[in-house]
Parts: C-alpha cells; sequence; structure tokens
DNA sequence: TTTAACTTTCAATAATTACTGAACGTTTAG
DNA sequence: CTAAACGTTCAGTAATTATTGAAAGTTAAA
C-alpha cells in the first residue's frame, strides 16, 4: 500500500476533518482510504497505509459498522476480511447525517418533551418552558425537513438547483396553487 | 444564582449535547443558562452558577463571540458586562449551522477543487479523481440548499410543514408547472 | 487436535483538550 | 496618584480521548 501523493493528500485531508465530521482523525483517514480506493482493503493493508496499529483499525471498523459506513466482502478460499464503502457517496453522507441528528438532536427533544410537559412554579421557570418550547419546535421541524431531503435522489436535487429556482419560490408557488384550487385540479390533471 | 431543579436539568444537558453540537461542555452549559435565562448574565454569575473559574467564562465568552452567539450588554453607572443570547433561538441555531458549514464543508470543497484540477495519471487516481468530483458535487449541493433553507423563516418552514406536504411532492408540482407554460403564466398572474 | 492465519479486546500509555488561578491589563472613582 | 472592580491571558495541571501491542478469541485446514 503505497498511496501517490494526491491520495495520500486526500486521506491525510479526511483526517483532519474526521472530528468535525463526527468521529476521530485516524477513522477519517480510514473512510478517506475506503471511499477514494476501486478496491476492498483488508485490515492490514489500512493499517499499512495510514500507518497505525492492527487493533486500531479493527476498533474503527468496528465504530464505521455502528455508523454503518462500511460493508465486508469476502473472496473465496481467502480467510481475511475485505473492506468497502457502504454505498455511493451519496448514502455514506445520508448515513452520517442521520447518525448525527440522532445523537445531536434527538436526545434534546427528548428531554424537552418531557420538561415542558411539567408546570412551571416560578417566573424564571414560565420563561424557561418557553425557550424550551422554542427550541423543542425548531429541533422538530430541523427534524422533519432532514426527513424530506433525505428522500430525495441526489439527482432530484441537483436538477432543481441547476433550475435556478429557489426554494422560496417554489414555496410561494405551492401557496398560490393551494388558493386556488382549481387551478390546482388543472395542475394535478 | 441559585438555579432550579428543573433549569440546571435543562443547562446540564446542555453541556452534555455541548462537544456534539461543536463546542465543549462547559462552553453548551454557558449558552444554555444564558437562553434559558431571560435577563442578561455577568460572568461572576456564570462562574457561580456553572462552578466554573472566572477565568474559564472569559474564555467560554471569548469562543461564542467567534460564533456570534452572545451579545453584551452595559448598564449606565456600572463597570459589569451583561451576556446574553445573540438573538431568537432560531437565530442562534441558524448561526451555529453556518459556522458549522464553514468548519465541516468549505474546507473540503476547497481542497477538491484543486485536486480535480489536476490530471490522473494512473488508472487508480483516475477512480480517486471521480471519487473527488463526486464528493466535491455533492458538498456543493448540500451547500447551495442549506443557504436556502436558512434564507427561509421559522414560520415559512413551519407552515409548509404543517400542510402536510412533503418537498418531494412540491417539486414534482414545480415540474408540471415547467411544463405547461400557459398555466404558469395563470398561476404567476 | 493442532496449528496457522486471521480478528478482537483491553490495560497501559500517549496525545490532546479543557480548566484553574495567579499575574497582568484597563478603567474609573475618590 | 491609588485603589477597587472589573476583564484577559497563559503556564501548569487535570481530565478526557486515542493508540498501541500483547494476550485472548475464532475459524478452518491439515
Amino acid at each position: 500500500m503505497n498511496l501517490s501523493p494526491k491520495i495520500e493528500n486526500f486521506v491525510l485531508h479526511c483526517g483532519e476533518m474526521g472530528s468535525r465530521w463526527g468521529f476521530n482523525r485516524t477513522i477519517g483517514q480510514m473512510v478517506g482510504l475506503l471511499v477514494i480506493n476501486e478496491h476492498p482493503l483488508t485490515a492490514n493493508q489500512i493499517a499499512e497505509a495510514l500507518k497505525i496499529s492492527r487493533g486500531n483499525v479493527s476498533m474503527g471498523i468496528k465504530e464505521l459498522q455502528s455508523w454503518q459506513l462500511v460493508k465486508v466482502h469476502h473472496v473465496p478460499g481467502d480467510r481475511k476480511e475485505y473492506y468497502a464503502p457502504n454505498g455511493t457517496i451519496w448514502d455514506l453522507a445520508n448515513k452520517v447525517f442521520e447518525e448525527r441528528r440522532k445523537r445531536e438532536i434527538d436526545p434534546t427533544l427528548t428531554l424537552l418533551r418531557d420538561q415542558i410537559l411539567d408546570s412551571a412554579n416560578s417566573p424564571e421557570e414560565k420563561y424557561a418552558q418557553e425557550q424550551m418550547q422554542s427550541i423543542h419546535d425548531l429541533l422538530e421541524t430541523v427534524t422533519k425537513w432532514s426527513a424530506e431531503l433525505q428522500r430525495l435522489t441526489p439527482e432530484q436535487l441537483q436538477s432543481l438547483m441547476k433550475l435556478g429556482s429557489s426554494v422560496s419560490k417554489v414555496i410561494d408557488l405551492k401557496d398560490k396553487l393551494l388558493k386556488k384550487s382549481q387551478i390546482t385540479e388543472v395542475c394535478h390533471a
């Protein structure tokens, strides 16, 4: 496993970004390495390429599996495991997005739901309740929207972007349509 | 500064989530404390409430200012600085979102743009280039979309959600409209 | 059943990140 | 000018997180 400078550069960058994306440097490098290589790699190849211990690779793969970012291949007559990205770039990004939502938003949503049920028994708590309600509403909106957007294919998103339209224009259109049921009929026809 | 159990609970939770939101535990607690209190707080009040050193508060405030999440108030005839959230919950979330985009996406986009300009000089590099192109396109799409969504007010977003419509339906509608210019005319009228 | 080729685990340790508190800087009132 | 009341900085240290490598676990061929 000797990486060309260009590829090494990319892998190192993934390492630097790793912690910002939700994992650590080594795991970031592993993702970069697997994504940039056309063929699946063995744990030993990964360890050699990144100059890290075999045990560290094992732990990293485990973590990546918990994010559902890698899948394992087997070659007949070969006991080694071969690791590859679990899907397209788009699939991986979706998985990261989803997992981060679970870690960054869901626990807070749960807490806020509980807190909001409780009644306030002082002016400060009254204000606190209101703020918690705002945060709750915000997070719920974000959650619903991210689910909507994840449902779209990259092609749908990109073609929409390329039309040069802004989302708010689309929303305005929709509002107009809703106010004119006869036109909505036509549109659905 | 004696926090009621409910409020303390919320602040501690913000601390636990802090690192997942892009800062550390203490800074997460500071955000929670400022958001949940109706009135601005002094550095000493924050230190006392969170049981941390005065110096730590100073560093935390500095960090929060770099995220543009707090603003400073002054009371005439009082030398102390009073800290408060810099905007509504929605504003704060937008700022965090924006800042994280800068840290998590922009550097990678810059790197990929450079790498893609370079020509590949081996089959591995050819594949690597293609993958980098995919990542680049994905990140650019995400960036554009997040800009679009940030332009909307919370009311616009929430009212749209409440209509029970899915984004893909809206997009389908738009496609239909584009294919029937005469109807588009009517809609714009 | 033994051995070889692999993977996983985890205690020890290295690396990184966060926090404290004392020293210093600044402003204003007396 | 001095002292009091505040904010900032940063070297030292504490806390947390990541990594190694040796030991243990697993599997399958001989």
